[in-house]
DNA sequence: AATAGTAATGCAAACGTTTTCATTATGTGT
DNA sequence: ACACATAATGAAAACGTTTGCATTACTATT
């Protein structure tokens, strides 16, 4: 007797009366084999509940079926709508996802993608463009397709799709400035390996130095991606007398804090101090007040990339670069209004 | 010459003089090969970019290195710290994560379970105990480790790590009821194919049967995991003069939602009306006012239920089905307050 | 220095597919 | 019915590893 456990090829082939390789192709060439030949494969399939090996069939040409994703984190809701558009589209496509994350992290960033590729992935997605050599060069190395998303630049090592982050960081703070406010402070969390928040905050700082606005250096304020910090940080600065009238956040989340810290102070939320987020997370329509903010449409971008992707594996003809830049949207919103004079 | 692209194990081997028995056995037992082998090998490995194909090697044994991950959504925050903490620990265990979303669509899931034992993953990571026979019955055939998270029942068909969701609902319940309230009304998703949100509701309704109160059926409100929606639907309950003064809302997202529509038309949470949640998403403390919830630890089960599989997967003494309740905690905060009276 | 015992390595078969090429079956136009 | 083109199938080699068994190289003991 034998001592396998599942069904394999042969065993189908056997049933169905037909050779292994019509069964195989009956799996990836369905129109090259006879209806009725496959009706009759078709049952031996479900007779013996055979599941197709993807292992067996990658250690050939270079289908895996698989797709790598490395994300910084899972933990909040930045990317979650991008990974989840990523993920469905892709499937759409029919490969399969594989998620790893690296905490911020860029040299296990790099170690996770060893890892995808012993798993012989057929595309890597990235979020944004900061990465290490060593990733860079492994990914020109094996010819690994590749997309960094989240972040629009006109020049980058690999395809990428994004938000023109710095656009968006320009956008803001015109918004802010057309509001009539001069006094304006900012929350941002650490620039270091994390190009996106650079860009915003690159974006914001060029608009305000065009049009002569000094942001003392007091008032440029450091936090990191969390609800709790951001309002611990914007408190000190809110209860002082002396305070903006104005504060640009990094992002939706920190714009959250702070406006939690103004509304604790006794604060009114816009009409003593106007706050402005980026991101337009899903949720942020409906605080109270509603926050303005720029809406970076990650979904699409996560959407899009996945197509970008699947073109780089599938379409021989055109393995360039590519680079979409997706619009962001001012979204304006209760949380700023007019500075009084 | 060779039209190979990629170094193999046998060019390794070549140049490394040993046999690509030596080279496979320094990555699987590298106890078993001397340590200035070892370095040799490390060598050739590393001047020919070697890297190993896990297809090949999954082909043989049992081991692909890969746990399949099936969650309705990654839209939400809802599953993503659970996810994370449940990713963090696999990788701890060596392991990578494919992740495959259904959108709540239990066929859908079958569909992806067999894709991803397509792949050959060691173990599969479930969403709730709610599934189609088809996937159980699966599952069972291929013995697949498995362990289904978010919910703890005592009496389920594969492994489960998970809060006792109907515990979560007896608890707020019991807190609703212990600050006075009588008029209460009910914010909840739709139960069908949920049995988290069936098992909360559950909860809630044996606590308030016991006690008497009724909850007439123009108060129990039906909604979907959004705080749009939540906040529509509640908003018509809110504007009449007869309203409930306490309401018990099948998640955080929901009670956010039922928050904004109070305040929105003027009602200050808790003096006019108590607002409680379930689940603790992070950002629930620092609403305005902080939301009373029941914390169901999801990074707890997240974590535990990777520890679990990983000794479903390697433990070859203990195999049966194990079951983790993760205890559930009341945060009792501001948004719920006794019933003046 | 011989011997036994153990550690390290190599050989070759196996894993479950896919694919190229050859072969056989089917259909078409006269 | 015939030759011919075309479609469907099969045989066998290949993919890149791992592993059981056989062999060789060390180490320690006498």
């Amino acid at each position: 007797m034998k001592t396998k456990k599942f069904a394999d090829i042969i065993d189908v082939s056997n049933i169905a009366g037909v050779s292994p390789a019509t069964v195989s192709r009956c799996f990836n060439h369905p129109d090259k084999v006879r209806p009725d030949t496959r009706k009759r494969i078709q049952m031996a399939v479900e007779s013996t509940g055979y599941i197709r090996n993807r292992a067996a069939q990658a250690i050939h040409g270079r289908r895996s079926g698989t797709v790598g994703l490395i994300v910084p984190t899972l933990d909040n809701a930045i990317f979650s709508n991008l990974i989840q558009a990523f993920s469905e589209q892709l499937n759409a496509s029919g490969f399969t996802m594989l998620v790893a994350t690296h905490g911020y992290d860029l040299d296990r960033e790099y170690q996770l993608l060893r890892s995808l590729l012993e798993h012989r992935v057929e595309g890597i997605g990235l979020i944004g463009l900061d990465h290490k050599e060593e990733t860079y060069s492994l990914i020109d190395r094996r010819e690994t397709p590749s997309v960094a998303m989240w972040n629009y630049h006109p020049d980058t090592r690999i395809s990428c799709v994004g938000a023109d982050n710095s656009d968006a960081g320009r956008s803001i703070a015109q918004h802010i400035l057309d509001l009539g406010h001069k006094r304006i402070a900012l929350v941002f969390p650490d620039t270091f390996e994390n190009d996106r928040a650079a860009n915003r905050l690159e974006g914001v700082l060029s608009i305000m130095n065009k049009a002569g606005v000094q942001i003392p250096p007091e008032w440029h304020l450091n936090t990191i991606y969390s609800i709790k910090n951001a309002r611990e940080v914007s408190a000190p600065l809110l209860s002082s007398p002396n305070r903006p009238t104005a504060i640009i956040a990094g992002n939706d989340v920190i714009a959250q804090g702070v406006i939690y810290a103004a509304q604790s102070l006794g604060l009114n939320v816009p009409n003593d101090i106007s706050v402005a987020g980026i991101g337009d997370f899903s949720g942020s329509a409906h605080l109270q007040p509603s926050l303005t903010t720029i809406k970076l449409r990650s979904n699409k971008v996560g959407q899009t990339a996945a197509m970008v992707l699947d073109k780089l594996i599938n379409d021989s003809e055109n393995k360039d670069i590519q680079r979409v830049a997706i619009k962001v949207e001012l979204m304006k919103r209760q949380s700023t209004c007019k500075l009084p004079r």
